[in-house]
DNA sequence: TTAGGGTTAG
């Protein structure tokens, strides 16, 4: 409800004061317009005045007048005020029992909301469409998607028949965890629900479709979702139809097509115009792929467009993280520095870009400034702090956050905690201090232990605890590609070529397909992607000789190539050519053929950078007129005159 | 009178 509405309820319900001194008694019927009212403003205090008055008056024993105080009551977060007035009420009808239903549930109490729901069978009520929505809603909203999809089974079987809002809160409930698209006798029927609404003229069916693309999206099923998007006619697409198939775009990991899709809005005959959620996925599809060119320009557009007061907190914490995902920390920095209003989460990015800039001091520096604004500091902000500390190589203060967060923060340690000084010791190499951090664990490290010690034993060349730690997770269930490669990558590094074979092997037993290193760089006219040995794109002639030519001149400088990351059983000369067909350094060529002198070249990999890479492109930078700002799977890398900002802790 | 769709930090 609007403010302003309100105060026209207030003054209403003075009005309903004064008439009651003057002995003309509001009925029923105005109880039932002011109370709903209050409800929707939360104005408790004003409602538990007009409840007395029910009370002294008589008119509480009214049913619909009795409802609308068990709806206010809840509404204004007092649910055991509502259910005392509903345990009251002599008459009770369907409507009664739903509003305790959506009441307890929108409260958190939800099995309490299901506890009157199983009551309300028990005593034979007759279920209405708004009961079983009501739960329905209540399972979508907490991510139960299959137990959703359940109750709506046995609604359909009851023989009630489900309307729009059934239909979006199974929808949106499916959406968490894909339950539709294992229930095909299911989809049939809200696909025909949907054809019935279309045919019946409901104006409704637009919602429903909305809710369908956003739950296929979400269940990574972006094909299915574009062909009911682009089924639908533009004119009948509003602003959720776009942003749904935007933000499913952008959480499927196709941020190139979310950013298509979105240039495509703004530019339409008659464009519909991003509300902030449009722009919160436009801006999320960008720090995904790093696009710092269009993430100015939505920037850009957010600021020509003014959004409304209370929309601002949320877009610019969202420029923060695009800013700070894009590799221009210092832009993020800016954009915090002029919000009029910040919250914990605006901090919370900010830090977290310093730490992975590995900008660690000013990460401090911040987190003090945060203690000082008197935000909460709580695990997740620890969480920040350590892994700043730990791509910065502040191992002392590291450990000194660690020992201080319970003592004068209450914030008792998680596993990402320990996860944290794990990666912490691991990256600075003391390996053994990591060991004895996990094994003083109070509880089972879980596999982000056992990840962040796996990756410490690869750059650190510890055999040993990196079969151990892969050991762990193979045992904890974690087959997948990273556990596999990183070992074999310890082989390898030990020349243990039988082992490596043997990884090998099982991952191909298992079915298991290492990802492919793949990089890309934001050029003028879009993105240039590139794998191993690309040779597809147009200048690729133009890449392999500057490559060479790069090559031959940095070998000058002192650059011999790391063979260890070749990871192939051939001899040395050999692997130095597969290293130079490297991803990141074919990027980093095409980078420099289309860069003008003097601005950065942005690379993006999709795994950790590779160390011959990162020596490479260190002993590059001596001899080029860019700074490379490289972001792989771990953190930034700022490359300038033969230096990396990572000093080595990567 | 009661139920409903799309966003941010680790």
């Amino acid at each position: 409800m609007q403010s302003g509405e309100l105060e026209q309820a207030v003054r209403m319900f003075y009005r309903m004061n004064a008439v009651e001194e003057s002995r003309i008694r509001p009925d029923a019927v105005s109880l039932c317009n002011i109370l709903p009212a209050f409800a929707a403003g939360r104005a408790s205090k004003q409602g538990k005045e007009v409840h007395g008055y029910a009370v002294r008056t008589g008119l509480v024993d009214d049913l619909f007048v009795g409802n609308a105080v068990v709806d206010m009551y809840a509404k204004c977060g007092l649910i055991d005020d509502a259910r005392k007035v509903f345990e009251r009420m002599e008459v009770k009808d369907v409507v009664s029992w739903n509003v305790m239903v959506t009441g307890l549930s929108q409260m958190g109490r939800f099995e309490d909301a299901l506890g009157f729901f199983e009551k309300m069978r028990r005593e034979d009520i007759e279920l209405d469409v708004v009961t079983w929505s009501a739960v329905i809603a209540g399972y979508a909203q907490r991510g139960y998607g299959y137990e959703a999809l359940d109750v709506f089974r046995q609604m359909v079987v009851s023989g009630c028949e489900p309307n729009v809002v059934t239909l979006v809160s199974l929808l949106s409930g499916c959406a968490c965890d894909g339950a539709l698209l294992h229930g095909k006798e299911i989809h049939g029927y809200v696909i025909k629900q949907i054809l019935n609404l279309i045919k019946n003229d409901h104006g409704e069916e637009q919602m429903v479709i909305n809710s369908l693309i956003d739950m296929y999206a979400k269940c990574k099923a972006d094909n299915l979702a574009r062909k009911i998007f682009d089924h639908v006619a533009p004119v009948n697409r509003n602003v959720v139809t776009w942003t749904v198939m935007i933000g499913g775009y952008a959480q499927c990991g196709e941020a190139n097509h979310a950013l298509e899709l979105f240039s495509q809005m703004v530019k339409q005959n008659k464009p519909t115009k991003p509300n902030v959620f449009t722009i919160s996925c436009a801006l999320m599809a960008c720090a995904r792929l790093a696009a710092l060119r269009l993430g100015k320009q939505i920037h850009g557009y957010v600021f020509r467009h003014r959004y409304g007061k209370s929309d601002e907190l949320f877009v610019d914490n969202c420029l923060i993280d695009m800013y700070v995902k894009s590799g221009d920390v210092d832009a993020a920095r800016v954009v915090f520095n002029n919000m009029s209003l910040t919250n914990v989460v605006s901090w919370t990015s900010l830090l977290t870009g310093y730490g992975m800039h590995g900008r660690g001091l000013e990460a401090i520096e911040l987190f003090k400034g945060m203690r000082k604004a008197g935000m909460p500091i709580d695990g997740v902000t620890f969480v920040v702090v350590l892994y700043a500390c730990s791509h910065s190589g502040l191992v002392d203060k590291g450990l000194e956050y660690f020992e201080t967060m319970t003592q004068e923060f209450g914030v008792v340690p998680g596993v990402e905690h320990y996860a944290c000084m794990v990666d912490l010791l691991g990256r600075a190499g003391r390996l053994e201090k990591a060991m004895e951090i996990i094994n003083q664990m109070p509880m089972e490290p879980g596999p982000v232990v056992w990840v962040a010690l796996l990756g410490s034993c690869r750059v650190h060349t510890n055999v040993e605890l990196g079969e151990y730690a892969s050991n762990k997770l193979l045992e904890l269930g974690c087959e997948n590609d990273g556990t596999y490669t990183l070992l074999s990558n310890i082989y390898a590094n030990a020349k243990r070529w039988k082992d490596v074979a043997r990884v090998r092997f099982l991952m191909k037993d298992t079915g298991i397909k290492k990802r492919p290193g793949c990089s890309w760089v934001q050029g003028k006219t879009g993105t240039a992607t590139f794998y191993v040995g690309d040779k597809t794109h147009p200048l690729s002639e133009e890449i392999y000789n500057l490559l060479g030519d790069l090559m031959y001149q940095i070998k000058a400088l002192g650059y011999v190539p790391d063979t260890n990351f070749a990871l192939h059983d051939v001899d040395d000369e050999e692997k130095g050519d597969f290293l130079v067909e490297h991803s990141e350094k074919l990027a980093l060529a095409y980078g420099i053929l289309t860069t003008a002198p003097g601005v950065p070249i942005r690379i993006t990999k999709n795994l950790r950078v590779c160390g011959d890479c990162h020596i490479a492109i260190t002993y590059i930078s001596k001899i080029i007129d860019h700074e490379v700002i490289l972001r792989d799977s771990s953190r930034f890398h700022h490359f300038k005159n033969g230096y990396c900002s990572c000093k080595g802790f990567w």
